[in-house]
RNA sequence: CGGGGUGUGGCUCAGCUUGGCUAGAGCGCUUGAUUUGGGAUCAAGAGGCCGCAGGUUCAAAUCCUGUCACCCCGACCA
C-alpha cells in the first residue's frame, strides 16, 4: 500500500464511515449485486468463487468427522412447523409463506424454511428405529429465507447460502461431545483457511437459538471493533425428539428419544472475512479462500517477449499448485494495479522488459504492500512458501488486533465507559440475570456475545447490579 | 412497522420551482489508432417511451391523484 494509504477514489475510506467502506467493497470488488427485491443479492461469479472455496474446505472437515451430506425441501407445512412451540415463537415474525399452486389456493400454507430442524426431525422420525441406527450426521448445503427488516450484503439478507448440520444420537454425552466437536471445526476453519481469529463460548439465555437446550458461539471481532457470530453449534437435548416424536429402541429394548444437534455457518462469514481483513484498497483475502491468489500484470505488454515470460511464470505457478492469472487485458498497468487490491488478490507479480531481462519478478503483498524482487528461477516454490506467510501473518494481525481491543470492566460507570469510548470486546463479570443484560442492552447496545470457555475472574461481583457474579461474559455491540 | 429522502441510458447526476424545439452531462460500453513501472490520449459510434398507472392540458420528465420500489434513522436477527 502506498503511503497515502488510499489509491481507490471509488472506496470510501473505512475511518469516514465503516458501513459505507463495507458497501463499497463489497460492489467494488464484484461480489455482489443488488437485486430488484430487498434482501435478496446476486452473488457474482467472484464472490461465489470465494463461497465455494469456503464451501470446499469446511465440507472436507465435515467429512472428516463422518458427516454425510443429504438435501431436504425447500417447504414446510405451517402444521409441521408449529410441532416445537419455542422454534415457531423465535422465528414466526420472520418467515416468508407459499399460499398458492398456480392459480390455485392452497389448503394449507407453506413456509419457506428459515431453517430445517423441523423437517429433519420429521424425517428421522421414521428413518430411525434402532440404536444400530444411531448415530445419524447429516448435513445440508442451501439458502434459506428469513424476512429481516433491515438487510445489508452477505452480514443480513433475506436469503442466504448456508449449511445446516443436523444430528441424532442414542446418548446425551455423545450429542454434547458432537456440538463441542463441531464447534471446534468451525473455530478451527476459521482460524487456519480464512484467517479469523475467534472466541469460543456459550450464548446466555437470552441469545441463545429458539428450541435450543445450550447455543455455543465463535464470536469474531471486526476492524472497527463490532462483534460478529460467525458460527453457532446448538445442542438440543431431547425437545424436538419429543415434538416429533423421534424414537428408538436401544440395546435394553427400551424405547428411547434420541438426544440431537445441529450448527451452522453461513455465507456471512464472508462479510466477516471482509471486515476483519479489508483495507482501504478494498479487499483483502487469505490465500486459501483466495479464487486468485496470484495476479501477473505485464508492464509494456506489447513489447516482444513480455507475455510470453509472463504465461511461462504462470504455468510454472500452476504446476506448483498456485491459483493464478495473468491479466492481458489492455489496461493500463495502474488500472490492473488498482483492480488486483480491490479484489483482494493476495500477490501481484509485476514482470516488465527490465525484470524479464534480469531473470527477475516484482512480488507486492497484498496484505502490507511489501515489495520483493525474486528470481525466475523456482519461482514457484518461492510463491507457494510466501503465500503461506501472508496467510499466517494475517491471522496474527486479526489476533493482535482483537487482542488489543479487549478491554475489562468491573463497575457499572466503567463498563458503560469503556463500551461508548473503546470500539472492541469488554470483558465484565455477570450474574447470570437477564435483567441485567437487558439493562446492558439498554442503556450501552451492547450485548452479551458469549460465556467464554476460558473463564478469568475480573472481579466477585456483576459489573451490571453489584451481586455475587457467576461468569465472566464478553460483551460489544454487534453485527 | 414509525420518521425523513429518492426514482431520468449500465453507473453518478442535471433538467422539474415558472409545462413548450429532436431530453442533457460525466463515467462506463463498442470500433480504430497511439500508449503502458500506480486508475493513459485522441477520433468515431451505440444506448433513455424520464419507476408504474390514471388524470389535468392544444402540449407533461415537469402539475395533480394513486401505486410500487429503493435508501437513511429508530424496535427484531446467522
Amino acid at each position: 500500500m502506498a503511503d497515502n494509504g488510499k489509491l481507490v477514489k471509488e472506496i470510501t475510506s473505512m475511518e469516514d464511515d465503516f458501513a459505507q467502506w463495507y458497501t463499497d467493497v463489497c460492489v467494488k470488488a464484484d461480489l455482489i449485486a443488488y437485486s430488484h427485491i430487498k434482501g435478496f443479492m446476486v452473488i457474482k461469479p467472484y464472490g461465489y468463487a470465494i463461497w465455494e472455496n469456503i464451501q470446499k474446505l469446511l465440507d472436507a472437515r465435515f467429512k472428516a468427522t463422518g458427516v454425510q451430506n443429504v438435501y431436504m425441501p425447500l417447504l414446510i407445512p405451517e402444521s409441521l412447523l408449529a410441532k416445537e412451540g419455542e422454534l415457531v415463537q423465535g422465528f414466526a415474525p420472520e418467515v416468508a409463506w407459499v399460499t398458492s399452486g398456480g392459480t390455485e389456493p392452497l389448503t394449507e400454507r407453506l413456509c419457506v424454511r428459515p431453517t430445517s430442524e423441523t423437517v429433519f426431525s420429521d424425517f428421522y422420525k421414521d428413518d430411525v428405529h434402532s440404536y444400530r441406527d444411531l448415530p445419524r450426521l447429516y448435513n445440508q448445503w442451501c439458502s434459506v429465507v428469513r424476512w429481516e427488516k433491515e438487510t445489508r450484503p452477505f452480514l443480513r439478507s433475506r436469503e442466504f447460502l448456508w449449511q445446516e448440520g443436523h444430528t441424532i444420537h442414542a446418548t446425551k454425552e455423545e450429542a454434547e461431545a458432537r456440538t463441542q466437536q463441531m464447534l471446534n471445526v468451525y473455530a478451527d476453519f476459521l482460524a487456519d483457511e480464512m484467517a479469523i481469529p475467534v472466541i469460543k463460548g456459550r450464548k446466555t439465555e437470552k441469545e441463545k437459538f429458539a428450541g435450543a437446550e445450550a447455543t455455543y458461539t465463535v464470536e469474531a471481532m471486526m476492524h472497527d471493533g463490532r462483534a460478529l457470530q460467525s458460527g453457532t453449534s446448538h445442542f438440543f437435548g431431547q425437545k424436538f425428539a419429543e415434538a416429533y416424536g423421534i424414537q428408538f429402541t436401544d440395546r435394553d429394548n427400551k424405547l428411547k428419544y434420541v438426544w440431537q444437534t445441529s450448527w451452522g455457518m453461513t455465507t456471512r462469514v464472508i462479510g466477516a472475512m471482509i471486515m476483519v481483513h479489508g483495507d482501504n484498497s478494498g479487499l483483502v483475502l487469505p490465500p486459501h479462500i483466495a479464487p486468485v491468489q496470484v495476479d501477473i500484470i505485464p508492464i509494456q505488454q506489447r513489447k516482444e517477449g513480455v507475455l510470453e515470460a509472463c504465461r511461462k511464470a504462470q504455468s510454472e505457478l500452476i504446476d506448483a499448485g498456485c491459483r493464478v492469472k495473468v491479466d492481458d487485458t489492455d489496461k493500463s498497468p495502474g488500472w490492473k494495479f488498482s483492480e488486483q487490491e480491490m479484489r483482494g488478490i493476495p500477490l501481484r507479480i509485476e514482470m516488465g522488459p527490465r525484470d524479464i531481462a534480469a531473470n527477475q519478478a516484482v512480488l507486492v503483498r497484498r496484505d502490507n504492500g511489501q515489495k520483493i524482487t525474486a528470481s525466475l528461477d523456482g519461482l514457484g516454490e518461492a510463491v507457494l512458501a510466501l503465500l503461506e506467510t501472508i496467510q499466517r501473518e494475517m491471522l496474527e494481525r486479526a489476533a493482535k488486533h482483537r487482542d488489543s481491543h479487549t478491554w475489562t470492566a468491573s463497575g457499572y460507570d466503567e463498563f458503560k465507559d469503556t463500551i461508548a469510548s473503546k470500539p472492541g470486546f469488554v470483558k465484565a463479570m455477570w450474574c447470570g440475570d437477564q435483567a441485567c443484560e437487558d439493562k446492558i442492552k439498554e442503556d450501552t447496545g451492547a450485548t452479551s456475545r458469549c460465556i467464554p470457555f476460558k473463564q478469568e475472574k475480573i472481579s466477585g461481583v456483576c459489573a451490571c447490579c453489584g451481586k455475587p457474579a457467576k461468569y465472566m461474559v464478553y460483551w460489544d455491540k454487534a453485527y
